[in-house]
RNA sequence: GGCCCCGUCGUCCAGCGGCCUAGGACUCCGGCCUUUCAAGCCGGCAACGCGGGUUCGAAUCCCGUCGGGGCCA
């Protein structure tokens, strides 16, 4: 049997990590075992859902390195991809099951029903609705001939029990008195998730169904359903959710939780996909940082944990800098270029680019997140304003102005203009003021860099050039 | 409130009856290196929720309890 996974967000919201989670773990069972993955948009809420976040789901994913063989934007047998332009076959289904005897027009009173929940829960009860007070299939029938609008409800079968082998938590179990018969085409002929998503699923031939633990208690149904439709149901895997660092499901008050947000904080794409996968799944070695490749020959579903997982940025950022120190200084700068020029506010010239990719190594090795390279680079391509704290901690200290001078009247004789003489000269100069390096080189990189902290002062000075560096030590004296 | 799921260092993961005086990673704290900041290296703090069983032996199996989460209301 090839194995059929989807991954079926809702436009309704930009991609989440919980979300990116999801579909990394689809992928990821894809590609080991050789099958097909499919993206749908389940997109039904048609109140809730644009194309704004349409197009940030795809982006997103694109982004993720995370490709599809079928769904949106990409096409298939089974087209369209999009629930809102299946309607009508959701309606057919509802019909069919009606015809079938498997769901019925219900013609229940909100009265009834608020009876019936009343009851319930005094008795100690479940509040799930068990169809007593259905109408005779016929009177129902001719009543909704007639023109009444009714909803569809799945009658799910009394007494009875769901049971079923989740992939990563083993066998479940559901008593159907805790599964009401739920609506599947809402009045107006809209149908619910639980419906389109079944009837998707069936249709598109999907295997495997995993998907986020908060749709465990709604898998019954979707058996059901799949019964009711002729079908077998796929086999299931919950994933623990993800949860903010105070413990509870991760929302967008604990900061982030857009995968696109990230990106532009200066993430890549590798560092946030490992993260989330060694989230909840291990490879079986000590090692957390892995290859892709590495990732999908080791993939296991029935390796994923079962305990949700707390969201750890920390952890996230640290493996970020592991990521950005493990690429060529080439894609390193391919990389940073983009952040440099935003921080900046302007595009590089060519001339500028060749400075930035000398200093990149340096900055490469102290770099987190790729929105960091900007303000250590920064001296190099326009005014510096002094970092008033550092000037106050460095610029005041006995010493400091000798330094600067001396360095201005040394380095305007240094010859030839590399780190090597750069470095040799102001030894000599930290000699003859009998100064530490740590007390005489702090001013110079404050005057030159107006930070008290930067790459490392003679590259960085050796990039600067003779001319603008001899300026920055002036205007620095001059302002002692 | 009902049902379901989960429970190893602060956090993530390993452990699937003896290899555990519980291992790795992040964080944190020391130290080394050092022109700042990083990186790197060395070292340290820190957990099997609790109570009963089962067993020669339990973090590992069972029951209960407590705690957390989810869904429905």
């Amino acid at each position: 049997m090839t194995v059929r996974v989807r991954f079926a967000p809702s436009p309704t919201g930009y991609l989440h990590v919980g979300g990116g989670r999801t579909a990394l773990y689809n992928w990821l069972f894809a590609r080991h075992a050789g099958g097909t993955l499919i993206l749908r948009s389940d997109d039904t809420d048609v109140a809730r859902s644009t194309q704004e976040y349409y197009d940030d789901i795809v982006d997103s994913m694109r982004w993720l390195g995370l490709d599809w063989d079928e769904g949106i934007e990409a096409g298939g047998p089974h087209e369209p991809y999009r629930q809102s332009a299946r309607l009508e076959r959701y309606r057919e289904a509802a019909a069919a099951l009606v015809a079938s005897g498997a769901a019925y027009y219900s013609f229940e009173t909100p009265e009834q029903l608020d009876e019936f929940r009343r009851e319930a829960q005094q008795a100690g009860k479940p509040p799930a609705y068990d169809g007593r007070f259905r109408l005779a299939d016929d009177e129902a029938r001719s009543r909704f001939e007639a023109g009444a609008a009714a909803p569809v409800r799945f009658a799910v079968p009394r007494p009875g029990e769901t049971t079923f082998e989740d992939v990563v938590r083993g066998e479940v179990r559901f008593d159907h008195v805790q599964v009401d018969d739920f609506v599947i085409l809402r009045s107006d002929g809209s149908p619910t998730y639980h419906l389109a998503s079944t009837v998707d699923d069936f249709d598109f031939r999907i295997t495997h169904v995993v998907r986020g633990e908060d749709l465990l208690s709604s898998t019954p149904k979707h058996i059901l359903l799949t019964h009711a439709l002729g079908g077998t149901p796929p086999a299931y895997a919950h994933l623990p959710l993800l949860m903010g660092p105070d413990g509870s499901k991760l929302s967008k008050r604990h900061g982030h939780t857009a995968i696109n947000a990230y990106r532009t904080d200066g993430y890549l794409a590798e560092a946030v996909r490992n993260y989330l996968a060694i989230l909840s799944w291990s490879p079986g070695t000590d090692e957390e940082i892995v290859s892709l490749a590495d990732m999908v020959e080791r993939f296991d579903l029935g390796g994923v944990s079962k305990s949700p997982a707390v969201f750890d940025v920390t952890k996230l950022e640290w493996m970020n800098g592991v990521y950005i120190r493990d690429l060529s200084v080439d894609e390193f700068v391919d990389r940073a270029l983009p952040f440099v020029e935003e921080e900046l506010g302007r595009s590089l010239a060519a001339n500028e680019r060749d400075e930035f990719a000398r200093v990149a190594p340096l900055v490469q090795e102290r770099t987190k997140l790729l929105t960091e390279i900007g303000p250590q680079v920064r001296f190099l391509f326009g005014d510096i304003g002094y970092d008033e704290t550092s000037w106050d901690k460095v610029m005041t200290k006995a010493g400091a102005k000798e330094a600067v001078i001396g360095a201005l009247s040394r380095l305007a004789a240094a010859d030839p203009w590399d780190t090597t003489t750069i470095e040799t000269t102001l030894r000599e100069l930290l000699d003859e003021l009998e100064l530490s390096a740590r007390k005489g080189l702090q001013p110079l990189r404050v005057a030159v860099t107006g930070s008290s902290v930067s790459p490392p002062l003679f590259e960085s000075i050796e990039a600067l050039g003779r001319e603008r560096t001899l300026a920055r030590l002036e205007a620095a004296s001059a302002r002692m």
